[in-house]
DNA sequence: CTGATAACTGATACCGGTGTCCGGTCCGCA
DNA sequence: TGCGGACCGGACACCGGTATCAGTTATCAG
């Protein structure tokens, strides 16, 4: 295999350059780059002066190879939501920007028994510096356990605390998701339909746990003909929509676990010809560019995303940032907001608030 | 700055190391990597067993250092459209899953005055063997000339030809979205809206031109008032909707220049009480999830984004990617196709053919 | 005005591969 | 038998940085 492509006509100055127009040795120079003490502002300053004037680029390969450590942060994920994933990229982007750092992005396969084996070459070719596990994959303590065995920083994002504060970005999806249906039950909704995330995910159980919570504190439960299966998929949301709305007592309002089923509630409702809000009241998870979208626009949680980018970057390479990341353990906690559109209204008979 | 995060015990194998047990010099061992000719199948196999045995993984950064180039490839892209990037993001991936390259993605911001030298900055730095711009800054050709002068690869994802066919991958949208249109006019749809997407985008002329050009072959125009402007937005669709819907000659179909502004269009129509699609019929563009997250489910243009990453792939890096990348110049132009969903019918007093 | 100590700096090996330039062996073929 | 080409080893320079450690220069107490 041969890398031909030519380069420009005169070479990237290096080390060595830099070193001579200064008059200085290349580990001064080095020293410089690396902003090590010990040096006199004087020979700091010449050492600066070539560089700018070279329009000097330290090679990060060089650097790489002699650090044995790969300027790179990894994003691992295996996530159906682009809006997340994309979201999370920007926040880490925003977080290294001014340092020597690169994003590498790597999905993977959740399902796949050769996942660990993927992940291990992956890491030990890359050599990144840390990594970022986004959910659902974060949650597999084999994949933290790979990180820790290789040498490799991580952090995992999640809907709760899954590590230790060192380890884990996470929001208080719990709180808000009661918070959210506390406001139904406030607007006069007795039957309160919901709609599972898949099993196995602590996002879902996370979000369960606070619906039946603010049920619980109002005396209210959950009819067992009230809980629908899912698995984040719209198509999941319509058979959700099917089961529930058919019924001869349906639900005056259901909380969907994430803003795709949600939608496919909507569906349903619209198919039927139930108005939303005035007859039925949805909320959804996420925040999705779907839940502003759809028609009418879906009350639902945003999941601040970006922040945990910027987050788990601080937590992951602070030494790589500048002195502002600096942080307590219980900022790794950050609040997921309720976000109220025009899905959602006082049940049928009850007048507006 | 320290990189002081702790190997494993035992330290990775070298290429010394595979050299040593195979009982060949480590310059065979160099040529077995790089797959070299002139090598017995009996030494070949010999060196492989030792790697094989002995887990041993080439240092990238080692290679990347010697060969003066990294083994990366960079996805520059502004885009709004998560879905769009994260796909084209997976058909790269799927191409090179079984080489030695990576994949760094850069997001880059269009509008700042240092684009030029942001890109230039991080091309430096990383030394990719290519990269990939996604419009709609693959439009611009002060990018593309500034991958030629570094001497790095380039391919440009457009929604028509951009540049000769080395660089450029693309896809039919004009002929397509003409025949959506086409399909309104057989429907009966006489007076039929068009939003615009943003001006100066090569993606909003195309397909502006496809939908004049199937106006004209049916000896249509285009009034003014039904020429709606637009921005790809969800909330440029509400306007236009507003302006369009609410004359008192409305059209009985648009065509939306992207998804997002069709689930615009629609929410109007909803808010108005006008019935999709039997009042009106409303064809959107990209296929996004929004596209069936919406009701009714939207008629749409897919494009073959994810097949574009597999194909910009092959025409970037074909010697990193084994034989399968011999490629004909008409292969750079993929097939967009039409997506029927619920929201196209014949117009008000027509009956369904 | 010494000598000791701390602050700075540079020569050289090293990170883990690849390219070059031989030199030598083995093999098929005239 | 001789010969040319395929195959492989060995020594070494090199990619562009960093680490080690000894050497040189300030600083300052005595």
């Amino acid at each position: 295999m041969a890398a031909q492509t030519r380069g420009p006509g005169g070479r990237q100055p290096t080390i060595n350059d830099v070193a001579a127009l200064a008059g200085v040795s290349k580990k001064t120079v080095s020293r410089v780059i690396n902003r090590s003490q010990f040096l006199t502002d004087k020979t700091r300053a010449a050492v600066e002066k070539a560089i700018e004037q070279l329009g000097f680029v330290p090679n990060p390969q060089a650097r790489a190879l002699a650090f044995r450590r790969n300027f790179l942060i990894a994003l691992l994920h295996d996530n159906p939501n682009a809006q997340t994933v994309l979201n999370f990229q920007r926040g880490v982007l925003d977080a290294i920007k001014d340092s020597d750092l690169a994003l590498l992005v790597r999905p993977v396969d959740r399902g796949s028994d050769k996942l660990l084996d993927d992940v291990r070459t992956f890491l030990e070719k890359q050599r990144p510096i840390g990594a970022m596990l986004l959910p659902p994959i974060s949650e597999n303590d084999e994949l933290a356990g790979l990180c820790e065995d290789l040498g490799v920083r991580y952090v995992r994002i999640g809907s709760a605390p899954l590590d230790d504060a060192r380890h884990c970005v996470s929001s208080n999806d719990r709180e808000v998701v009661a918070e959210a249906v506390r406001g139904l039950i406030a607007l006069g909704h007795r039957r309160i339909g919901f709609v599972r995330g898949p099993v196995g995910f602590r996002s879902a159980a996370e979000r369960e746990k606070g619906f039946l919570e603010a049920l619980a504190e109002a005396g209210l439960t959950l009819p067992g003909e009230l809980n629908a299966p899912g698995n984040y998929r719209y198509t999941a949301g319509i058979e959700a929509g099917e089961a529930l709305l058919a019924r001869a007592d349906p639900p005056t309002a259901i909380f969907c676990s994430n803003d795709e089923m949600a939608a496919g509630v909507l569906s349903v409702a619209h198919g039927k010809g139930i108005k939303v809000p005035a007859e039925l009241s949805i909320i959804g998870f996420d925040d999705s560019p779907t839940a502003t979208h759809i028609w009418p626009a879906l009350s639902t949680v945003r999941w601040p995303i970006r922040e945990m980018g910027v987050r788990a970057s601080q937590i992951l390479v602070p030494d790589f940032l500048g002195p502002a990341a600096k942080l307590d353990e219980d900022d790794n906690v950050l609040p997921s907001t309720l976000i109220e559109r025009q899905s959602v209204a006082p049940p049928p008979g009850r007048s507006k608030p």
